[in-house]
DNA sequence: GGTACGACTTAGAAGTCATGGA
DNA sequence: TCCATGACTTCTAAGTCGTACC
């Protein structure tokens, strides 16, 4: 019988698609009259039977792919693990990358002249390893050897090697969590507190030497203005043909900057237009003194465009002079300096205690752009950021339309209770409240959400929060305000940061 | 003073992962 | 549960700046 089942069930290939196709469209009954043996019983065991195989292929599905992603996660695991870190006086640090470059083709940033070049492969006899004379270090791999190994407790690389597209040289280090890299960050803000308490001293200096008699100290004195002013980086030379054309403000030429006596009804006005690092575009139109102006106007007589603009000065000059200014003045000083004041100062602008702390959130990444676009620190534009933008819109609008319900049926309740004037109505009416309010700050969210991303369009803040804004504003920021400092920073940060969020209060003045 | 080099910080993009809503 | 999305991590290029050497 059942044999003739089977058969039959063959021959017609009446599938269970198809049953389920006959049944949805009302054809269960003209499916039961045509297959006598196919009675519902035996349709519930196929179906049975057909959702253990689909389990079964699910077991099978998770028997393969989850463990390969957990041996994938285990063996990166057991990587970092012997490879990821190193002991450094007594203390076992994170490294911070420790995995070699492999072979590919060297792009570089913007108009490369080496681009497309084949970056080698990096072979144990390229490799130099810094270690303690007594310390334990990886075997070079079988019939290989390291090109060097020394220990040189001068310097904090643990391995060197030379690549092949510059010659220059690249190293191995420890991550920015490690004691050596945190003293090192803590020491630089430390000197940008220090050119704080002089910042006005040097300013009215280079204001006095923009009327010296010796052009190079006018040079210098206009080059800083810009660095203190408009942040710009000191722009070392770079040898021509080997990376791409970009400047920074010692190397400014010529052709990247154009003079308005009058514009947009501004006077004294300086355009600059360059490539900066990473041959990001640097676009500015300032307002600049008077005495700047006519300054600049001099030190462009008789160039042509592809000269410099400042001719007598170069970073080792400026930075010579800086020192005597200061100790452990250089240019870039200016920069961290510069940021981290902003940060202090728009912070104390733009909240207040009485905000929410969404409110605040936003507020802080605020005074965070302010920095990056004082920095220059831009992005391209994420490719999904129209259609996310779009998504979040629709969101708002229906957050609105369930406000303006939820807002109804509060009226409608509060309507009851005046008539009915029982327990019940009345508690009705404080759900229904408690479901506006709930309601109108997730569109309040959600609408802040809107205008940060909107803002945040082309710019990045992370560079600046990592590299330039002393984390002791921030953490005292938190604090003071009641804000989690996890809504500040992310785990890997509050790791490099430890030693701030360890050491601050809520009055800590930068 | 000029230059080459070495060591270290700063930079944006690409790759990967976690999460939350459909 | 699945997938889209954004957050986070990794990658390595490209700067700064001090020093050695001529």
């Amino acid at each position: 019988d059942s044999h003739k089942h089977k058969d039959k069930h063959k021959e017609r290939e009446h599938s269970h698609k198809e049953h389920k196709r006959d049944k949805e469209r009302g054809n269960w009954k003209n499916c039961h009259s045509e297959h006598k043996s196919c009675s519902e019983k035996k349709h519930r065991e196929k179906e049975k039977e057909r959702l253990k195989h689909k389990e079964k292929q699910k077991e099978e599905k998770v028997d393969l792919i989850v463990p390969y992603h957990r041996k994938i996660k285990e063996e990166n695991e057991r990587i970092l693990q012997e490879y990821g870190y190193c002991v450094m006086d007594n203390h076992r640090e994170r490294i911070g990358n420790f995995r070699i470059e492999p072979p590919g083709l060297f792009r570089g940033r913007g108009d490369h002249p080496k681009m497309g070049k084949l970056k080698r492969r990096i072979r144990p006899e390229d490799i130099i390893i810094n270690c303690s004379k007594d310390s334990v270090h990886p075997k070079a791999p079988p019939g290989t050897r390291w090109k060097e190994v020394r220990h040189d407790n001068k310097v904090t690389w643990l391995v060197s090697w030379t690549e092949n597209i510059q010659g220059s040289i690249k190293y191995i280090m420890l991550n920015p969590s490690s004691r050596i890299k945190g003293e090192k960050d803590w020491q630089k803000y430390e000197t940008a507190r220090r050119l704080k308490k002089i910042v006005e001293r040097i300013r009215a200096q280079y204001r006095e030497d923009w009327r010296s008699k010796e052009m190079r100290i006018r040079q210098r004195a206009v080059a800083l203005y810009f660095i203190d002013k408009l942040a710009l980086r000191a722009g070392n030379e770079k040898d021509e043909g080997e990376t791409a054309d970009t400047v920074g403000c010692c190397s400014l030429r010529v052709e990247h900057i154009r003079l308005h006596p009058q514009l947009d009804g501004q006077d004294y006005v300086v355009e600059l237009d360059f490539p900066g690092k990473d041959s990001i575009r640097y676009y500015n139109k300032v307002s600049v003194e008077k005495r700047v102006f006519k300054n600049l106007q001099l030190f462009l007589e008789n160039k042509q465009a592809k000269d410099d603009l400042f001719d007598r000065l170069n970073t080792s000059i400026l930075n010579k002079h800086l020192q005597e200014l200061m100790d452990g003045l250089t240019a870039k000083v200016f920069r961290t300096y510069n940021a981290s004041i902003t940060l202090q100062q728009q912070l104390k602008e733009l909240t207040s205690s009485d905000d929410n702390i969404p409110e605040k959130i936003l507020s802080y990444n605020r005074a965070n752009r302010a920095v990056a676009v004082l920095c220059n620190h831009q992005r391209a534009p994420p490719k999904t950021f129209e259609k996310s933008m779009h998504n979040l819109q629709t969101k708002i609008d229906e957050k609105k339309k369930q406000l303006s319900a939820a807002k109804k049926e509060l009226k409608a309740a509060k309507a009851d209770a005046k008539t009915l004037r029982d327990e019940k109505s009345k508690k009705a009416v404080e759900t229904k409240k408690k479901a506006v309010q709930r309601i109108s700050e997730q569109l309040m969210k959600l609408e802040v959400q809107a205008t940060d991303r909107e803002e945040n369009k082309q710019i990045a803040l992370g560079t600046s929060k990592l590299n330039y804004l002393d984390p002791r504003i921030s953490v005292a920021w938190c604090k003071k305000l009641g804000v989690p400092i996890e809504k500040i920073y992310n785990k890997t940060q509050r790791e490099k940061f430890a030693w701030a969020i360890d050491m601050t209060d809520e009055d800590f003045e930068f």
